[in-house]
DNA sequence: TTGTATGCGTTATCAC
DNA sequence: GTGATAACGCATACAA
């Protein structure tokens, strides 16, 4: 069925149904009620890639995600569903595009084929080729995380470095010393991706600010890598109260390792951090920590797209968050 | 760009321009090779849109999720990101479509706009509409979970009946006599969702079978609800020795309660049940369950839809998964 | 082995 | 206020 057969059913012209449709021309009311009388009877809706085609865009954005090989963190999972529901109140599709492994296949078939009117890019290291790909291609589109060098560009992010400061400056006040970040994979980090890369700096920086003496781990983004890390850590540097961590997917191994060594939280250990609420509140005693605010990132990150979308002249905007250290119950004073 | 400016640059027409990317007429290889030229030279792919409206599919699926709001259980999110990587290697690109609260102008869109050439229908209810609507609109799906009356229809389950019956009798083998099974929220019951419908059913079975005293409590999806179910469960029945559980939401919660009950897992209390490989052996310690195959079902889902798609008077298949139970570290005999 | 012509279902530009 | 009709970019049946 296409809009043809509605006309001939209505006794209008194809042009009247999609003008009755689009309501870009005026239409009596009588034949737009006959109309859509029809349209009701036989559940008819326009064939999406005609549209498509005619009308040169898609209504449909595109989230670049990490490949599923690197599970998703909480965080980034709650982003996804967001962006999704977002999307949907702009009768938006989302076409779900997994990239940074090899398969960039999928990448590349939305980028050139024209299937989506714009991207949202997960994930994206400090200096990132599919980055220079969309601007080559003039595909609108918004980073979650910003490149070193954003210059005019749009994007959406979390101040790592300052949170990071934020926590390490709460663990002085508490009369820590001897802190630890632990951040996420070595891999991850050579390969410069950004929220561990600044919140290195961030930590680093905050640390000589209060003449702390500081160590940083690099842990896999899995519960075992957080055991393990945990005990690396009682061993190299046992004099350590305090940790700072980025590493969402590290925290039940932490909490294992906690319990392994009778190590009670906040007394004997503080921990802190930036983390997803839901992870913040799930642990055990619950995290003061910065809650990635997955919600309002994809919120932003699809508002500003859209706006793109409709004026790709417009000029860049981004945004950088900086949600609020929630204090809950993992942080107290250092015992002497 | 389009074909034809691929075909004037060749020297050529569009139609052998298509057929050398198609593959289906032999083509000369001096023109296929002076073709290939100038696309790689262009950066030329086809109009995913003008392809669609030509050929009569799209080379998309639709993963219909359930809405963000409730949100989506680690076994579900695994399954996502599992589907996209297994349609990327049938070059399928994924739609994601967030379905099941009122905004079903998403999933309608998919469904009559022909958006997509077949659906992944997720968390299905015992009677789901939007069954009914696909099979109207002729669109080929498949369903995760089976309806009550699947008759001959497409899916791919985990026999919950099944593990959760498996996990009451290693309890009564291990001498337990009290026991509770920890559901999923009443309302998800109520509304007729299957794993949890059929979860009370094994467990209710089995305890019969084994002389158990059961007991069932229904608990939202997040770690607060676990601990005051927990603690409710202390309150009501203080016999109770051991807990089986598809909540995995609720197991953060649960871990704090155990820990402020100051109770010792196995010693003092044993809890397994159906669960995120990964959430099992985040708890600490690691839980005996049955893990969710995510991956697999994800595999199977899309392959069953493939074939669907490729013959859709093939004769319908289905899984029903029977994944074991890995025995870890949290049940033990029932303290005297 | 290659070219021509038509159709896919809309939108939008004319014309009336 | 409404109708023809030409794009949109590709696939394919039909010719040669």
């Amino acid at each position: 069925m296409n809009i043809g057969e509605i006309a001939k059913r209505a006794g209008v012209s194809r042009s009247t149904v999609s003008y009755a449709l689009s309501g870009k021309r005026p239409v009596s009311t009588a034949t737009a009620r006959r109309i859509n009388e029809v349209i009701d009877e036989l559940g008819f809706r326009p064939n999406a890639s005609a549209r498509a085609l005619a009308e040169g865009r898609t209504r449909t954005l595109s989230l670049v995600i990490p490949p599923a090989s690197s599970r998703l963190t909480d965080a980034q999972l709650g982003f996804v569903a967001s962006v999704v529901e977002v999307a949907a109140t702009h009768d938006l599709d989302v076409l779900l595009s997994p990239s940074g492994g090899d398969h960039d296949r999928s990448f590349e078939r939305i980028v050139t084929g024209r299937r989506v009117d714009g991207v949202i890019l997960m994930e994206i290291l400090l200096d990132d080729a599919r980055v220079a790909r969309l601007e080559q291609a003039g595909l609108p589109f918004v980073t979650i995380g910003h490149v070193e060098h954003p210059g005019a560009s749009w994007w959406v992010d979390v101040d790592y470095a300052a949170l990071i400061r934020r926590c390490v400056h709460h663990l002085a006040d508490l009369d820590h010393r001897d802190v630890v970040l632990i951040n996420r994979s070595d891999e991850l980090v050579a390969a410069g991706y950004g929220p561990a890369v600044r919140s290195s700096a961030g930590f680093q920086e905050a640390a000589d600010a209060r003449g702390l003496t500081a160590h940083t781990v690099y842990c896999a983004d899995e519960p075992a890598a957080g055991l393990t890390c945990f005990e690396d850590i009682r061993r190299r540097w046992p004099e350590v109260t305090a940790a700072v961590t980025i590493n969402e997917a590290a925290l039940p191994g932490l909490q294992q390792a906690l319990h392994r060594a009778r190590l009670d939280v906040p007394r004997d250990f503080s921990i802190t951090g930036v983390v997803a609420g839901r992870l913040a509140e799930g642990f055990h005693p619950p995290l003061t920590a910065a809650d990635v605010p997955a919600e309002e990132m994809a919120r932003l990150a699809v508002d500003l797209l859209v706006e793109r979308i409709a004026d790709p002249s417009a000029t860049p905007r981004n945004a950088l968050l900086e949600p609020a250290v929630s204090l809950r119950s993992s942080t107290g004073a250092r015992r002497r």
